[in-house]
DNA sequence: CCAGAAAGGTTGCATAACGAAACCAAATAA
DNA sequence: TTATTTGGTTTCGTTATGCAACCTTTCTGG
């Protein structure tokens, strides 16, 4: 019994759920973003057992997240990368480290400033074209031709 | 052996994924954002197992991410509804969305637009407090005291 | 009212994912 | 030269997932 292929539904999210929708390849790239690199950095800070940890660097590296490069004199030392790919990821996990915030309140000792000015950072919000927030309710959801889609049953 | 806990590590991110972390969670409230309620609508929006789509009801419903509402006349018909709490992460949904769409092109057939202007969506960006976007390396992480980290080793 | 279907689960079983620890080869440090 | 670090792989036991069958309560058609 294989895992529910979600790449062929049709879904963009559930796209992106089958490259990093596991418990942890959002946390490997989130790391990455904190400026580690190397296997073992990666094994300490996450306290993630070493051959999940192997999986997941190849799976990330394999759908173009991540780019495994060559640091040892003679080849044999690697860092992990991420790719522009991956650095776009940004926006996600910031949306959930700040969700996680409003809701359950302030769990992580760490902060996200604005390297220029060292204020914190906006919430991260959906925007139309003006830049003005909107929610859920705000939004259609329509099919390629423009018509509304009515699939709630 | 059971799951590693992600939300006593002190990271706010690894406290998010504990609670919608897992393969279906986060399609499940997407699907309910498109206005599925039903049980067995969402089953066959979402091609998921009965048992597996029981667990992730109920597991939402205990993070307070969806309620259970007893629509029956004499109790025994159920929907399925997202608390603000679930709402509030369509900011999440949409960012997994576009970014999917960005980089793996366009394999949904839906899309979202503006209820009253029915113009795209602009795409979700991390900004700073004057609405600049901003990019991983336009941020810089802190600890409390406003000391930057350095963990990267 | 009665038969059948539908809604919302639960249970059993087989397979896949996961975690901890042991093991291992190459490269580096002492 | 020996010890240690790095980046894995293997083994084994537990958990998660998918599929199908079953079950109880509630609608629906006649």
């Amino acid at each position: 019994m294989t895992r529910k292929r979600f790449d062929e539904m049709g879904c963009s999210v559930a796209c992106a759920l089958n490259e990093v929708g596991d418990w942890w390849s959002l946390l490997v790239v989130k790391q990455a973003m904190l400026g580690t690199r190397r296997f073992v950095d990666f094994q300490h800070n996450l306290g993630i057992a070493k051959n999940i940890l192997c999986n997941r660097l190849s799976r990330l590296v394999d759908n173009g997240v991540m780019v495994r490069v060559d640091v040892g004199e003679h080849g044999k030392r690697y860092e992990y990368r991420l790719t522009d790919k991956g650095r776009d990821l940004f926006t996600v996990v910031t949306a959930l480290r700040q969700w996680s915030e409003r809701w359950n309140g302030e769990k992580d000792t760490m902060q996200l400033v604005d390297r220029q000015s060292g204020e914190p950072l906006a919430p991260v919000t959906v925007q139309n074209q003006q830049g003005q927030p909107l929610t859920v309710r705000d939004v259609r959801f329509v099919d390629e031709d423009g018509k509304p889609l009515e699939e709630a049953g």
